[in-house]
DNA sequence: ACTAAGATTACCT
DNA sequence: GGTAATCTTAGTA
């Protein structure tokens, strides 16, 4: 779909419908896994936390004003990795959910450890050989897979010489009724604040 | 050109 | 709970 034809459909039918692919994908995306092989080791978590950001309606989405030099690959087409560097200081993982030139993306917030969990102490600087708390933030799971600007505008999918995936769950966690999931407000943000598109996937 | 604010985190009291 | 660290953008002049 077109950016013109998207504008349509917002303006004749509300933005329900437009926001419905990003948030969706937002809710999907719980349950899925994240394969890091950055520096040759394999690390990988199971998404927990999301955040969904929009086009339209949307006062708190880096692609409000439009595509920059910072946002560019937030503006790719599904199945991209968007990574953006936040208060100047961490790296954040984002999905891209809409077409080529809309500007839609899923914040990946948290993950569950799968493997790897050795390097991902080292990583995140834990003297301790406990694993709570070292996943839960978009820095955290940035920092914790070795991922930085180098993939940013990559695919999110599998192919020779990948270094991030996404993987899906396993059947039975991917049918929707076997998923809780809670929506709140998204964490951080000022405008749009209203907006219940962060999700959590319960156990 | 300058400034404020931001999809954050860690470390301090 | 308060704040520093530090990069990018938008808004203002």
């Amino acid at each position: 779909m077109k950016k013109a034809v998207l504008q349509e459909k917002y303006n004749v039918q509300g933005n329900e419908l437009v926001e419905l692919g990003t948030v969706q994908a937002a809710q999907a995306l719980l349950g899925w896994s994240i394969i890091s092989t950055v520096d040759g080791v394999r690390c990988s978590g199971t998404i927990v936390e999301t955040e969904a950001y929009c086009q339209y309606g949307d006062e708190a989405s880096h692609s409000r004003c439009g595509e920059t030099e910072r946002n560019r690959s937030m503006f790719l087409d599904a199945g991209h990795w968007y990574v953006y560097r936040s208060y100047g200081v961490h790296w954040c993982l984002n999905f891209v959910t809409a077409d080529s030139g809309i500007g839609e993306a899923v914040l990946i917030r948290s993950i569950a450890p799968l493997e790897g969990l050795d390097t991902i102490i080292v990583r995140r600087k834990l003297t301790n050989q406990s694993a709570r708390g070292a996943l839960n933030g978009p820095g955290k799971v940035c920092q914790a897979l070795g991922i930085s600007k180098n993939l940013d505008g990559e695919s999110a999918f599998h192919r020779a010489g990948c270094q991030l995936w996404i993987e899906p769950p396993p059947p039975h966690l991917n049918a929707s009724e076997s998923k809780v999931i809670r929506a709140t407000p998204r964490i951080g943000i000022t405008r749009s604040s209203d907006l219940p598109w962060r999700f959590l996937l319960e156990h």
